[in-house]
DNA sequence: CGAGATTTTGAGAGCCTTCAAAGGCGGTGG
DNA sequence: CCACCGCCTTTGAAGGCTCTCAAAATCTCG
């Protein structure tokens, strides 16, 4: 098994993940922050490799991944597997349970994670006590759908050395969020298959991506970290675009 | 200039064409239909070939397409377009400028439409005046984006044809719910470099996927129509979900 | 009827996949 | 503490799917 780096998102403090992660938007009153707790109050833990929803299974609960890192996905008929998105501490996961009888997509424990589940009548309370917050819950899934409109684009549009560069910003810009300290050199964490299955590749083309942008220079690999060698080189390579800046939320209503 | 069917959308009734698509999920109260009326006060006409919105332009009112057909797409720096989305009468579009103070994706009309905008302050009164209708429009959203996902999965994971029949399906099932009488036989309206923009592939490449898929005897073409004479078996190729069946809504708060 | 857009078809090239095998690394059990 | 085992990474060779380039045919619209 791919070693994976311990104690991601140990940052998470008490309280809620989810709240920190949209205050990063907008600063929160303190009926919001109890409101937000109490998705998080009870906690489960598991292992990685353990699967937290399996598509077509029957769902009705909803999460926020405390500690770990996921990913969701989806597997075809002929038993391929494409990978949707990547789970951070934060993260609102399993939303479709708001909508569907039963998964469109498999949530998957890349790491030993603690997630908080919560049921789909605590989001509806959210929801009618907290306009506010429900405004800025969509606000947080409109920037995760324009995340997976680049993926798309990515895919239909761009070569498989594109592809690979644009994840390995994305993980790191991502992770960045969690350690403000990281910066060029991180872990990455995924196994070659996993950022094939994320990029529509195959893991032996990915293999031989990554030894590209090496030879190019943009990228170092040791010990099973990555350094960012020449970040504009790659950003450009990739397309790359920093979702979660550029925002503006005057509209909001006020808070509760 | 292909011709495009003359007056999709001309079923849309005088009121709300946003509001006809959330009562199919959910019958609606007199004073939620008010609301969603107030959101199509507005008219705006453009001709076919028009940017309703284009990317990187500032941007600040969501519009409801009340008539025709547009799509929504990216340009990538090498000139490539990916189509996004298809978009139909009472779709909600350019909800990213809920986020974003610059558009990430251009809204184009593939037909003559009418469309009616309105302001993102709009939306925040309705989230604070009308829970259920926030939860609704979290539903509506989270569908929209279950679609993206099968698109996503689609672009990485299958082949040329598959793509080229999930198009074909989708844009059946979608003019199915303007036209319920509408069954195998229907005009398409793209063109084949718009089929290859949406699927990540070239028109050439289209053009012979279409024709496989005729000598397959899967669908028939003639007069600008097409024809489906082999559904299962071409739901079958292109992994096809009907993401508009199998919701449930139970959670959802009372109406006001 | 002419101009421009769209569709259709052919030939060749290239990117990525498939198949195969060797090497490295970490974890586990003796 | 060492050896083995499984997973992951790396590399090579060959094939196929899709693209590019090119040109003719068809269709739409003025």
């Amino acid at each position: 098994m791919l070693w994976r780096p311990p104690g991601w998102g140990d940052v998470c403090v008490p309280g809620s993940c989810f709240a920190e992660r949209l205050s990063d938007m907008l600063p929160l009153t303190p009926g919001e922050h109890r409101a937000l707790e109490r998705l998080e109050e009870r906690e489960r833990h598991l292992r990685r490799g353990a699967a937290l929803q399996r598509e077509n299974d029957p769902c009705s609960d909803l999460f926020i991944l405390r500690k770990g890192l996921m990913m969701s996905s989806v597997l075809l008929d002929d038993g391929s597997r494409q990978i949707l998105r990547f789970l951070f501490p934060g993260d609102m996961m399993g939303v479709s349970s708001l909508v569907y009888r039963e998964a469109p997509e498999t949530i998957t424990a890349l790491t030993d994670v603690v997630v908080c589940p919560f049921e789909r009548t605590a989001m509806s309370a959210l929801i009618s006590d907290h306009p506010r917050l429900a405004a800025l819950i969509m606000v947080y899934n409109q920037i995760e759908r324009t995340a997976l409109t680049d993926r798309l684009a990515a895919l239909g549009r761009t070569s498989a050395k594109a592809r690979v560069a644009a994840i390995l910003l994305e993980m790191r810009n991502r992770m960045r969020m969690l350690d403000k300290a990281l910066t060029k050199t991180f872990t990455l964490g995924l196994t070659q298959e996993e950022i094939g299955d994320a990029t529509g590749l195959t893991a032996v083309h990915v293999n031989r991506m990554l030894r590209q942008l090496e030879d190019d220079g943009v990228i170092a690999r040791a010990a099973g970290q990555v350094t960012l060698t020449n970040e504009r080189a790659l950003a450009r390579a990739a397309n790359f675009v920093d979702r979660y800046a550029g925002l503006d939320l005057g509209w909001l209503p006020a808070g509760r």
